[in-house]
DNA sequence: GCCCAGGTGGGTA
DNA sequence: TACCCACATGGG
């Protein structure tokens, strides 16, 4: 299948605010647009993330760390099974209980510790309401999440974005892999430098921002893969370097 | 058998 | 700051 990344009629509508304006529009942000636009034209919206309530997305960001979700899939089975997957209920697990309950996730004994500073985070400081410790000023809230030992930046942004509703861009490996394999990042960027360059050329929108995570996670999945990259396969292909440009 | 997966924190130079 | 390492299971 080739596709023609180039050919708006084929998208659905980005978010108005993207197209507003008037004024000078950057070229980084026309280049970021053209790749939302590309992925979004070839995998369609995503719908992300899976879960079903803000308490079960923000212990998926946990267990996903350094993990695929098929593996963390099977925990948060396990916990829906043994009806834990409530900040009361899973605080009421021994540390025994909720490491054997997640132990498909791999890293069990070390996330189990991150879930219950995380438990303690929110019963200590919200009386474990997860709305309300995502909600108010967005920098502080995040600066809250950063406090808990084995929240770091994607976790934390994970759970503002897909739990929270919160408008960040949530950068991960995937992310990092597409940008630096077309010349937009270099490899050293850090977590920081490649939030910034989203945060400072698009809109602040989370639909945006959570299909636009999403997008990167399928087309890393599929075709930016580390070894043998499906380039020319790619929605991306027309956007590579040259020196980039390889067969499947 | 080997490599990889939606990171993070601690240690060292 | 910039590396290195431990942490663990399950699928391709």
């Amino acid at each position: 299948m080739t596709h023609t990344p180039r050919t708006p009629e084929h998208f659905d509508p980005i978010p108005h605010t993207l197209s507003g304006g008037g004024f000078c529009i950057s070229a980084m942000r026309t280049l970021l647009e053209t790749i939302y636009r590309s992925l979004h034209g070839h995998f369609g919206r995503q719908n992300w993330w899976p879960g079903d309530t803000p308490f079960e997305i923000a212990v998926g960001a946990v267990l996903t760390q350094n993990t695929s979700w098929k593996n963390v899939a099977k925990a948060i089975d396990n916990l829906k099974d043994a009806g834990a997957l409530t900040p009361w209920a899973m605080a009421r697990l021994s540390r025994d209980e909720l490491e054997e309950l997640i132990r498909p996730s791999g890293f069990f004994r070390v996330k189990a510790r991150r879930l219950g500073h995380f438990l303690e985070y929110l019963s200590g400081e919200w009386g474990g309401d997860l709305d309300a410790a995502l909600a108010g000023e967005l920098s502080s809230a995040r600066e809250r999440l950063l406090g808990v030992s084995g929240i770091g930046p994607e976790t934390a942004d994970s759970i503002l974005l897909y739990a929270g509703g919160r408008p960040v861009f949530v950068v991960d490996a995937y992310t990092k892999r597409v940008l630096a394999r077309h010349d937009i990042i270099d490899d050293t960027a850090s977590y920081h430098d490649i939030q910034v360059l989203f945060m400072d050329h698009l809109p602040h929108d989370t639909e945006l921002f959570n299909d636009f995570h999403a997008q990167f996670v399928a087309v890393g999945k599929k075709y930016c893969r580390p070894k043998n990259p499906r380039c020319s396969e790619c929605p991306l292909g027309g956007l590579l370097p040259e020196k980039e440009i390889r067969s499947s």
